[in-house]
DNA sequence: CGTAACTTTGAACATCCTCAATGTGAGTGG
DNA sequence: CCACTCACATTGAGGATGTTCAAAGTTACG
């Protein structure tokens, strides 16, 4: 999906030919644990605090994370879902934009900031920033999509693709998927309350596109339809 | 906003002393225009299409351009407004994600994407590549943030509020605001349809936070209120 | 002047929210 | 082992918000 042409260009290629960038063969963990420190988190717990100084990169390498902001009417904005591959503490920022908490137990890779101006090991810290960057950028996009959905049995519909997609990248079963997050989560995500997310979910359940074993594993079971904005139901 | 520290990290200092990455200072053109083309384009016109090879990075020196896709559900999704000193253009992408429109008039600097594997001058593609990533990841989150309002008015209410404080940032007043885009526009932006948010206009207007000369000329007259989600209307 | 695109308004309907109650499952302490 | 608690999920009823369909007002432009 994404361009080796930005990122060579971005990279000395002189002092760099050992680690070429977004080969389809590359394995984000090695390159991350050489340079950062691997910090196993429990489920519920606080990684960082919206508005503190950014002093460090995440990188999950298992588990479940949601980066979310007080907005300024007072509500709480879920701003991103993170698993497997994904960076998380605003790079390009002095502090966090948002705060960042664990939904599941995790294992994250944390880097710290300071060692990025620093000598040694420049194009690693490159890499990896780019890198960061993409998945950041990856992150918002997707969300806007999600969030551009007309209905909110559309967006919950979406939702459900789009974290079997992402199970997909990691390697994992498509089908059935896990729902690891609260359905207050995804409510505070799409801009609705719990109970209608709740009442989607038992839509497409009684419509036939998904069933439930438990609340938080989800079959999937006609696409098309989730697809279509399930506007039928 | 953004920290020195990672684009630091991702810049050779050796060759590229002459232009230093995010000082308030900067002019942006300048360094654009030495690498770009110059293009006027007509309001109304197409930049380019979704799922396009990205051969071009474009950036807007003045007028607004909207990005936009069109979502398996068959409706179009609005992802950005972008206005002076923004870049669009799917910088990491092999094609571009959303199609690109004039709003009106505009003036762009278009980068050929060919130039970045070449050799001459290295540092400044870098930085350019490196800023136009900043500004989509900018674009992407502030949308996020947008359509995480709870209600249609509320919706409207940030946009204005956002609309404000990017003519601000471009050195213009931030008050009265142009609002270039339809109500049309503004409803695909944020899964609304164009009556609800003209209905959000006239609601904020009767409550006495915003007055219209025309209705692409917005005095924001209670900005506390607008923040605050609109709530008390 | 007339057209076309955009904006605004109205009325009926569908969707979503609020408030309330009930159901469910994991963890705790007697 | 069995209440008990607590957080989360689900369901219902009624009210608020947004959509749909329709029509009229406004503005730019030929």
């Amino acid at each position: 999906m994404y361009s080796e042409l930005a990122s060579s260009a971005l990279l000395e290629r002189q002092d760099d030919r050992s680690t070429p960038s977004h080969r389809a063969d590359r394995r984000p963990e090695r390159t991350a644990s050489a340079l950062g420190q691997t910090e196993f988190v429990p489920a519920g717990s606080t990684i960082f605090h919206q508005d503190d100084p950014a002093q460090h990169l995440y990188y999950v390498i298992h588990g479940s994370v949601t980066t979310s902001l007080v907005t300024e009417d007072g509500n709480r904005q879920i701003t991103g879902f993170l698993s497997q591959g994904a960076y998380f503490g605003s790079v390009f920022c002095e502090r966090y934009k948002a705060s960042a908490e664990a939904v599941t137990a995790c294992t994250l890779i944390r880097y710290c900031r300071r060692n990025w101006s620093g000598e040694s090991p420049r194009a690693l810290y490159k890499q990896i920033i780019l890198d960061a960057l993409q998945s950041e950028l990856k992150t918002a996009e997707d969300s806007v999509q999600l969030l551009g959905r007309r209905t909110a049995c559309a967006k919950v519909a979406a939702f459900l693709l789009y974290l079997s997609e992402r199970a997909v990248d990691r390697g994992e079963a498509g089908n059935p998927i896990s729902v690891p997050m609260t359905r207050y989560d995804i409510a505070d995500y799409f801009g609705l309350t719990s109970e209608s997310v709740s009442r989607c979910f038992t839509k497409l359940k009684r419509a036939g596109l998904i069933s439930m074993t438990t609340p938080d594993s989800v079959t999937l079971i006609d696409r098309r339809a989730l697809a279509d904005g399930s506007s039928q139901i």
